[in-house]
RNA sequence: GCCGGAGUGGCGGAAUUGGUAUACGCGCGCGACUCAAAAUCGCGUCUCGCAAGGGAUGGGAGUUCAAGUCUCCCCUCCGGCACCA
């Protein structure tokens, strides 16, 4: 073939690669295995995304590599399956989601099968075929067994729009993060995991695996561990007390005021108990009520005033001091953190402060002024400055500490003079309390009133209450329904299947009702990744032998979006985690490297969105130029974990380059090739390999293209040097590289041939450029042998003609040789 | 407000981690080939200057023989969290 026509090459090698299965993993195999993972597509009807292309070649060129280096290597694909675009789209065309499903899955293999990816079709999953979701089940059913699945009545944050439950995971501001309405809240029945029981060690084991770091950070902050104290204050009169959580329990002394959160039970208790001790029970009652029918948004926007209400005739005992305190209620306590009240100390917490400012409470410094920030105090200015402010704002209730560092108790009786950490510690012991730990991180809502999910396989009987589906009866099929609408009332369309919802019990064979709530779209992507390690299994999710193969240290390298940080990477750890209580799997952690990829943005730098019609269609790019060139262009795009916008403009450059390769693979010789294009050859080799593990995919490819440039001036290439350039190449342009492998002569897939080595000897320099600097500024360049001794350079460098005019008549102070780079003359 | 990340040509971006700033690619200009166009190839392309030279990596200081890279201050943009006690 003279020219190059990837229309030709690109399908002839794809079916070619099927045939012959090259990318099947075999499970078993001994020696060194590697499993790559991509998070599995959600078959929309847009069809596939450059930005899936993007991820996926990554992978794939890792694997490529993988298997070329002699791993076994598992790099699978799937549709995570379920979710709203379908049903929404089938509750406007009336056509099942299992249809449209079928329909968009078709349309995305085509297109994932049109870019070369190396993934193992064999393996393939879907979260929404019965057998699948049948495991899903299962593992709920070990959940709810172990006490982790439970049904509580909560306040949750409710879509009008979608008419669905969401977590906190999927309310971005006060939003809806599908439709972008107003979440409100809603008290309702719903199934939660609890995902909170593995908080601690959710945040602990994140030291063990090798995850980006910004991931980590991402990981912690949504899981907010926070070491602190439990203290009570106990009510005057009564018995009762109020549970309090602080860190700061060193500032007790200053604690002048209860503030308990309005939804708290224990104000319910209160207002409710015959001897309720509360002067103002209208107001109060009003107040909670004004605050139920406030939106979220309101609740936490930014320069909202702090409101709340005392709690007329109660006071409270502080445990440090023995004075008697008032008790409030105000939002701006939540109920749902710690233990839903908290000991106000204003003058050393800017929210307390705020509220005593507004409601005349009394605000007593404990500690050393001079140590604190925040109250429009900064920490740049002076401590003299900090403590006038101070002054200014505490109105003369002043003292310090006698210490010269300030972070000592004042005002604290005998804690006086304890440094803050110290107090901590034996205030809290003192006063009876209790070092906790405390997390931001909530249980999973796990409910969805909608029809395209996995059933939640739980029966609710009269007699017998909530009872499992017994296993045996696993999968709990979705039935096909008419409408696809959710009720008004907020319940699942299954409600309305009689037939499916009306069962047996299977404790008592009584009458009984399903449970009509599916599973949320983070369910079947909570352990797909073990799926692909056995997913035929009709016995279990996945046999203990391929598991303890494929996951023997857990997924090797999964890429994936940053937007799934504290969704689908989170929930999927814990299931992993739960199962490895169960003893099903081998390692506490399902992912031992994470990386994640920038996302490709429209021209402009704005999102791709279908509505603006700036989305650039695939299939167009393979069509025009080529698979493979849109396989170089995404990864030359920019570095892999940024964000970067499309430029149509620029894919010719990466046509270019393999129209390059291809036209030097007809001038091919039997010589052996210079020393300096073996230099260069070798050099490139060394530096693919390393740049496809950093995944600096794009410096990798610079590189290849100055190796062409080079390639081009050289008067004769031999053909085995053009191979080992065309293996490296192999991962990033499959079809080409095999066509011209081919080509050449060979007879077996280049995907499957052995990555070459840089010859070390061959990277090395005899005679190397020097750059020559006079104080600091580049004046010359010359060409020393790199046998030279520094003593020698420095001697040459000074005979150099381009130097002397500069070194004349002047005083040379020093001269400074860094090898083989630079050489500074100071005169 | 807090936590991350980033500011380099007309554009996407390189820079061996303190050592020749602007590699590679796009675009643009000129030329060759052609009846012509496309494709391809060659040359040029930060800026001021005729030149010798000078100035540039968001702005300002500092450390150093040497700073895009380190330190301090300021500005701008992007992402995440946000009354979490």
């Amino acid at each position: 073939m003279k020219n190059y026509d990837h229309t030709k090459i690109e399908k002839k090698w794809q079916k070619e690669w099927d045939k012959n299965k090259i990318y099947q993993a075999k499970t078993g195999v001994k020696g060194k295995k590697f499993y790559g993972l991509i998070e599995f597509p959600y078959p929309s009807g847009a069809g596939l995304h450059v930005g899936h292309i993007r991820s996926n070649t990554a992978m794939d060129i890792i694997t490529r590599k993988r298997r070329m280096e002699g791993y076994n290597v598992l790099y699978p694909i799937g549709w995570d399956a379920f979710g709203l675009p379908t049903e929404n789209y089938a509750i406007k065309t009336g056509i099942q989601p299992a249809k449209v499903t079928k329909t968009n899955t078709d349309i995305f293999r085509r297109q994932l099968k049109s870019v070369g990816f190396g993934f193992d079709w064999s393996r393939e999953i879907n979260t929404t075929d019965p057998k699948y979701y049948k495991w899903t089940q299962w593992v709920f059913l070990q959940m709810y067994k172990k006490g982790l699945a439970y049904k509580a009545k909560t306040s949750i944050n409710w879509c009008p729009s979608c008419k669905i439950g969401l977590a906190n995971e999927e309310v971005v501001g006060g939003e809806c993060e599908r439709c972008g309405a107003e979440t409100t809240k809603k008290v309702k029945e719903q199934w939660m995991l609890a995902i909170t029981k593995y908080a601690d060690r959710l945040d602990k084991d994140l030291d063990k695996v090798d995850y980006l770091e910004k991931i980590k950070i991402q990981q912690r902050n949504w899981i907010g561990k926070s070491e602190g104290s439990e203290l009570d204050f106990k009510i005057k009169d009564l018995d009762l007390n109020i549970k309090v959580f602080t860190t700061r329990a060193d500032t007790i002394f200053g604690a002048t005021y209860v503030v308990i959160a309005p939804e708290h039970e224990l104000v319910t208790n209160l207002i409710n108990n015959d001897q309720s001790p509360i002067t103002n029970k209208e107001e109060v009652k009003k107040y909670i009520a004004q605050v139920k029918d406030k939106k979220d948004i309101e609740r936490t926007a930014e320069e909202k005033e702090k409101t709340g209400v005392e709690l007329k005739g109660v006071m409270v005992i502080n445990p440090a001091t023995n004075e008697e305190v008032p008790v409030w209620i105000a939002d701006y306590v939540l109920a749902t953190y710690g233990t839903g009240s908290v000991m106000a100390v204003p003058a050393h917490d800017e929210r307390d402060f705020l509220f005593a400012k507004k409601y005349n409470l009394e605000i007593k410094c404990v500690i050393d002024p001079r140590s604190i920030i925040g109250f429009g105090v900064s920490e740049k200015e002076s401590n003299l400055d900090r403590m006038k402010k101070r002054e200014s704002i505490l109105k003369g209730e002043v003292s310090y500490s006698s210490n010269n560092s300030f972070d000592y108790l004042i005002n604290s009786g005998k804690f006086n003079n304890l440094k803050i950490e110290d107090a901590k510690k034996e205030i809290t012991k003192a006063i009876g309390g209790k070092i906790v730990t405390k997390f931001k991180l909530r249980d999973w809502v796990f409910s969805r009133q909608r029809y395209w999910g996995e059933p939640i396989p739980m029966i609710h009987c009269d007699k017998c209450g909530i009872v499992p589906v017994p296993e045996k009866d696993l999968p709990v099929l979705l039935p096909k329904v008419k409408s696809y609408k959710p009720t008004d009332s907020g319940e699942s369309p299954l409600a309305i299947i009689s037939k499916w919802v009306n069962t047996k019990c299977p404790v008592c064979k009584g009458k009984a009702k399903r449970e009509t709530d599916t599973m949320p779209n983070w369910a079947g992507s909570s352990w797909y990744y073990l799926r692909y390690a056995d997913p035929k299994n009709k016995k279990e999710l996945a046999s203990k032998g391929a598991l303890k193969y494929w996951m023997k240290n857990g997924v090797d390298w999964y890429n994936g979006g940053m937007e799934h940080t504290t969704l689908h990477l989170l929930y999927s750890r814990f299931w992993h985690k739960f199962l490895y209580d169960l003893k099903i799997v081998s390692t506490s952690e399902p992912y031992m490297k994470r990386t994640s990829h920038g996302m490709i943005l429209a021209e402009g730098g704005v999102k791709m969105s279908k509505s603006i019609g700036n989305t650039i269609d695939p299939k167009d790019i393979v069509e025009t130029y080529g698979a493979d060139t849109l396989r170089i262009y995404e990864m030359f795009i920019g570095p892999f974990d940024q964000a970067v916008s499309w430029s149509t403009e620029s894919i010719i450059g990466s046509r270019r380059f393999l129209d390059k390769v291809w036209r030097l693979s007809l001038h091919l010789t039997d010589n052996i090739s210079s020393k300096v294009l073996e230099n260069i050859i070798h050099k490139t080799i060394k530096k693919i390999s390393q740049d496809i593990e950093s995944m600096s995919f794009n410096t990798a490819i610079s590189s290849m293209m100055i190796l062409v440039n080079e390639m081009e001036k050289a008067e004769n290439i031999s053909e085995s040097d053009f191979k080992m350039f065309l293996q490296i190449l192999a991962p990033f342009a499959p079809h080409i590289t095999e066509e011209i492998w081919h080509n050449l002569g060979e007879k077996k897939t280049i995907h499957l041939s052995a990555w070459p080595k840089w010859n070390k000897k061959k990277i090395v320099d005899d005679r190397i450029k020097i750059a020559v600097q006079v104080n600091g500024k580049v004046r010359a360049e010359f060409t020393i042998s790199t046998d030279l001794s520094e003593n020698e350079v420095k001697v040459l460098v000074l005979k150099e003609k381009n130097i002397m005019p500069w070194v004349q008549n002047k005083v040379i102070k020093r001269i400074i040789y860094v090898p083989g780079r630079i050489i500074n003359i100071v005169v």
